[in-house]
RNA sequence: GCCCGGAUGGCGGAAUUGGCAGACGCGCCAGACUUAGGAUCUGGUGGAGAAAUCCUUGUGGGUUCGAGUCCCUCUCCGGGCACCA
């Protein structure tokens, strides 16, 4: 294959226009104020998720994505606007500092050299980012602004009332420090022993470290929280205006986890205390038979009776010891202690038995519920296992409910039935369906101040320290046990050179071990915990807008014009809520650091930085490319497809268009080399378009090209090829523009002479798909033709005109009862009364009609005419 | 278990959103050019059948003049969540 002759001399000219684009500047994003700026283009912000430069280099998944959005970026420059289209590396994080760990190197060195092949990598494929403004997220000139975003969240409160952030000084409660929205808590995380450090829930992946598979355990340890569920309302309410896939808005939706409930106090039998309890169901309040408290509630301690105390305690270390996996593992089998205490149903003043189960957890809720076995599948299976009452208090609708003799109602004997249906055995509620049930109990509740009405989220508060070295460092010093911010001034806070920076096998940091480092002052300590990977990557599309503002994390002025919502498409003045135009990525960051960058943007905007409430207004997730053997790409398998041997044998252009030629871009797809060349063969067509091989084995133009008019039908093919491929990029519907422009260039391979013309509309269509044969073919053509100045890819966009799509023979599918029987044509312009006659008369249709009786005939103009016969 | 997404020729995929299923590419077959073809070009190519014709969008039903597209049932594949009260 190596050996193989190339169809085009790709070789020659490919790096050839990368180091031009790169020396001329050409995709220099001016910002507002800057010389070359035009203030009277619209904005195109389109972003890809920034790669964490691995030493495995490029893969084919990042180049899918990448492709997509630089034929976007191409395209909108064509068209007009000032385009922002920028790439860096989020290059802090645990890969890094183990590599360096075992190779004994530091990590900012093997870093550099990552990032150095990826830029490499990047360039080789022609994409058209303003490199002017790369960065890393390991840059302290880029985290000293991390650090300072820290600072905002630390210095200031969620105010519920305002029901945005604001600065702590509002706050006049007693302890601000309780409100913080980056504050220290004390709770059991997930701590990897061999690792050295806790991991977020999402980087444990079945009792597991998803990086190496080692062991986690839960240990309480104090750790730095930044406080995400004070947002939890609106990172739901404001999804709906974005434009994301439903499935995605669904997956944050979820992972948020908002429901509607009430909150009720049940009185402890015997005590002071009430227990308050979280319950979707109120509705259900009257056929509570017991309650059930998470292990670690803190009352269980106080309400245990005396003679229970020995089991209690030996249950709560029984499920104290086990893991996270061991506790989902058991989800079939429940398992509880009756603690001795009892607790009053506030309803009906009934007296319960409160237990203590693993089923209930202390993080949701109030970590203590009431248990209504009828309606609730857990409850059930709890209440027959330790044979408590199971009384029903709803009835299914449709079932008969006789309001004057109620009710020798039979408990359920095989499952809770936890759908809506009618109030039973329920008082006040009897006969009330659900949703009216519910408002009538909280109504009544309210009144009585023994609950009340509340929404509850299954967001928690994000973990936000790491024990590592490759990190962040918090601006944060502690004296005498209280912690402290630096200044701003005393930005960025940069780790030490340390030579052993190794996990310490204890919680405490590696940076703990720095000496001279850690002692901020006599009293004072740094902190030693460093920030988590996802850090880095909350804000990078802001300091995209404004790379090397040394004042500020983002210029106001660039921020307001790169963020903006006012978009002018090329008709009209569109309205849109602004932030990012596109953010193309994988489906792996749902849920994790597209809420969280979400969170850090709202915060910035309640403090008045930004501009806009969302970060990103449109987002795509590109499908993951499997093997050639439909299974995922793993070295494991042998299956990796590696981009730089592709792009030494068929060039980058091919490569780019094979990736977009695949499939739907959001759609998981395997890989072909055959395919690739398919678009290789196609590109060599486009170059003999142009070019013929000489006798040496050379090219030159070829002699076939003439300034000739294009034919109707020419025409009416390269006006539908510019209608489609504009139309397909804006839908992101790659596959088929490509498809249209193979179309195109199979009209003209044949037409000889050939018209230049034709030339002039195909390369500036072609170039955000294969910018360097668009390109040297341009400049080739500018040698003898005119109408080739400047380059391709800064030609404008070629506009379609509808008079050259016009026919005026329409091809008409003739049916009987919904079959197509025959075919014919007619002119574009005759009436139905016309088509009518003519598709009766069709031959195949008198044939089918003879002696039947036609009770209607249906036209779809343009397409075809369906003959109804009477049955 | 629950929630999303998907299933169309030998293969990747098209189908203006209810209107002639299979665009474009791969592969395959035949031909042209050629010392040669694993280059290029031309033609053919969903299945069955000699043909007329019949069948065909995972399964089974339904709505409709008309269904890949809408509704219901089931099967399989991919992803997410997983005692969230």
């Amino acid at each position: 294959m190596a050996s193989q002759r190339k169809q085009f001399p790709f070789f020659d000219f490919e790096a050839k226009w990368q180091a031009r684009w790169l020396a001329d500047g050409v995709f220099r994003a001016p910002n507002p104020g800057e010389s070359g700026f035009d203030p009277a283009k619209p904005k195109f912000y389109v972003l890809d998720m920034f790669p964490y430069p691995s030493g495995e280099g490029l893969h084919v998944g990042h180049i899918e994505g990448y492709t997509a959005t630089d034929i976007v970026a191409r395209f909108k420059r064509m068209r007009g606007f000032n385009v922002l289209h920028p790439m860096g590396w989020d290059a802090f994080g645990l890969p890094a500092e183990q590599f360096a760990i075992k190779t004994g190197q530091h990590p900012r060195a093997t870093t550099e050299r990552n990032i150095v092949r990826f830029r490499a990598q990047l360039q080789s494929i022609g994409f058209s980012y303003d490199w002017a403004r790369e960065f890393s997220t390991t840059d302290p000139d880029y985290f000293r602004w991390t650090q300072w975003i820290f600072l905002r969240l630390y210095n200031s409160w969620f105010n519920p009332i305002t029901n945005k952030a604001e600065p702590i000084e509002t706050y006049a409660g007693e302890d601000a420090d309780n409100v913080r929205l980056a504050y220290v808590a004390e709770m059991p995380v997930n701590w990897c022993q061999a690792l050295g450090t806790v991991l977020a829930n999402e980087e444990v992946v079945e009792g597991k470290s998803e990086v190496g598979g080692h062991p986690v355990e839960r240990r309480p340890m104090r750790q730095w929280m930044l406080r995400i569920t004070a947002y939890a309302e609106r990172l739901i309410d404001e999804l709906a205006g974005l434009d994301w896939p439903e499935g995605i808005k669904l997956l944050q939706r979820n992972w948020i986890g908002r429901s509607e409930g009430a909150l009720v106090k049940f009185a402890i039998s015997d005590f002071e205390f009430e227990i308050e309890i979280f319950t979707t169901r109120p509705d259900t309040l009257f056929g509570a038979t017991y309650m059930v408290l998470s292990p670690e509630h803190p009352l269980v301690r106080e309400i245990t009776s005396p003679d229970k105390r020995a089991e209690v305690e030996a249950y709560q270390r029984e499920v104290g010891s086990k893991s996270d996996l061991e506790r989902t593992e058991l989800t079939t089998e429940k398992s509880g202690v009756f603690i001795g205490a009892f607790a009053i149903n506030p309803v009906n003043r009934e007296i319960i038995p409160v237990w203590i189960a693993d089923y209930v957890i202390m993080g949701y809720g109030t970590g203590a519920i009431m248990a209504v076995p009828a309606h609730d599948e857990r409850d059930f299976e709890f209440a027959r296992k330790f044979g408590l009452e199971i009384r029903q208090v709803v009835q299914k609708t449709g079932e008969e409910l006789d309001a004057a003799t109620p009710l020798p109602v039979e408990p359920p004997r095989d499952a809770a039935f936890t759908g809506d249906g009618l109030a039973i055995n329920s008082g006040l509620l009897n006969g009330s369906p659900t949703a009216e049930a519910k408002r009538k109990i909280v109504a009544w509740l309210e009144q009585r101040g023994l609950g009340r009405g509340t929404i509850n989220y299954k967001l928690r508060d994000w973990l936000f320290s790491r024990q590592r070295y490759w990190g962040e460092p918090f601006p944060i010093v502690w004296t005498e046990g209280k912690h402290r911010a630096l200044g701003d001034n005393e930005l960025p806070v940069v780790q030490p050179e340390m030579v052993d920076f190794k996990p310490t096998g204890t919680p405490d940091p590696p940076l703990s071990r720095a000496r001279d480092w850690l002692n901020y002052s006599e009293q004072t300590r740094r902190e030693t915990n460093t920030m988590p990977q996802w850090a880095g990557s909350c804000w990078y599309y802001l300091r995209f807008c404004d790379p090397k503002n040394a004042g500020r994390f983002v210029g106001a002025d660039a921020e307001a014009f790169w963020m903006s919502g006012h978009q002018k498409s090329d008709h009209r003045l569109q309205e849109r809520p602004g932030g990012v135009d596109l953010y193309v990525g994988g489906t792996e960051h749902a849920v994790l650091h597209l809420l969280y960058a979400r969170f850090w943007h709202k915060v910035l905007y309640d403090l008045g930085y930004l501009s806009t409430p969302e970060p990103f207004q449109r987002l795509v997730n590109q499908g993951i490319i499997l093997g050639p053997d439909n299974q995922k790409m793993s070295k494991s398998r042998g299956n990796v497809v590696n981009p730089e041997n592709v792009i030494a044998e068929y060039g980058a252009d091919s490569l780019r268009l094979y990736e977009m030629f695949l499939g739907p871009l959001e759609q998981m797809k395997p890989w072909s080399m055959k395919g690739v060349e398919g678009v290789y063969r196609f590109l060599g067509r486009v170059w003999r378009l142009a070019m013929e091989e000489t006798q040496e084995g050379g090219w030159t133009l070829s002699p076939e090209l003439a300034e000739i008019e294009l034919t109707g039908q020419q025409l009416r093919v390269a006006h539908a090829t510019i209608r489609k491929v504009s139309d397909d990029i804006e839908s992101l519907a790659f596959n088929t523009a490509i498809s249209q422009l193979m179309i195109f260039t199979n009209e003209f391979v044949n037409s000889r002479p050939r018209p230049v013309a034709s030339l002039r509309i195909l390369l500036p269509l072609l170039s955000p798909f294969a910018p360097h044969i668009a390109e040297e073919l341009w400049e080739q053509l500018g040698e003898k033709f005119a109408g080739f100045e400047n380059r391709a890819s800064s030609q404008r966009w070629p506009r379609h005109e509808e008079r050259f799509l016009a026919v005026d023979e329409v091809q008409y599918g003739v049916q009987i009862n919904g079959k197509v029987r025959d075919r014919m044509s007619a002119k574009s312009d005759a009436s139905n009364a016309e088509l009518e006659e003519s598709a009766l008369a069709a031959p195949k249709v008198r044939e089918a009609i003879a002696g039947k009786h036609v009770s209607k005939i249906i036209i779809v103009r343009g397409k075809l005419v369906n003959i109804v016969l009477a049955k």
